[in-house]
DNA sequence: TAGACAATTAGCTAATTATCTAAATGATGT
DNA sequence: ACATCATTTAGATAATTAGCTAATTGTCTA
């Protein structure tokens, strides 16, 4: 849970989990929308990838990234729980199609 | 938000939210549940001010600390809006009495 | 097999962070 | 006024982090 809550300190890795919530895409196509260089958004994708935060796969020459919803979701339950935030998942994700 | 999930992404400062969620502290009790120094927890503290998560306020020779759920609240749902993760508070405060 | 393309690794730097001890500030009580 | 107690500030250091360019690895396709 602490390198759920690192990886989630900085905003460049926060945006990256935002645009894999629709779908799972390629680290050129998530690095495409930031300024900084290719090997720095590699080094984020590293670190999301040691939080587990998402899975990696290869498909030809790209390398497909795919957030991993449950394990943010545990991070921030689990967090949220020991504070006594009452922010609880309704988990009706029925009506969320995710394909 | 940025500095919520900033001052989020140490152990600690998560640990001192955890301990002002039932009832406001002094600096000194606080730093009585850790092991680190007190001018250590005394950064701490300011980091966790400076995102805005917790008020001081000075009680003769004590400073004390007050959790500012609201905030933790607004920040935790403003990514998890974004992300599409459907943590969504209760808001049924009513059984949490806070003094 | 050679070239092109996608991504990561290597190696570096500047900035930030967590930690410490010692000193300063500020309030209370004698 | 002075000693004491609670907390913060000053000043230092070691570790981590985010960023860069250049080089490497791996996979296609011509």
């Amino acid at each position: 849970m602490n390198k759920v809550f690192k990886a989630l300190s900085d905003p460049t890795r926060r945006h990256v989990l935002q645009l894999l919530r629709d779908k799972p895409m390629s680290a050129g196509a998530l690095a495409a929308h930031f300024t900084v260089s290719k090997p720095t958004m590699s080094a984020h994708f590293a670190v999301l990838r040691e939080a587990n935060l998402v899975d990696a796969s290869k498909d030809g020459k790209s390398v497909i990234y795919r957030l991993k919803l449950s394990v943010l979701e545990d991070a921030l339950l689990g967090f949220t729980g020991a504070i006594g935030l009452e922010l609880n998942a309704t988990k009706d994700t029925k009506d969320i199609q995710h394909d």
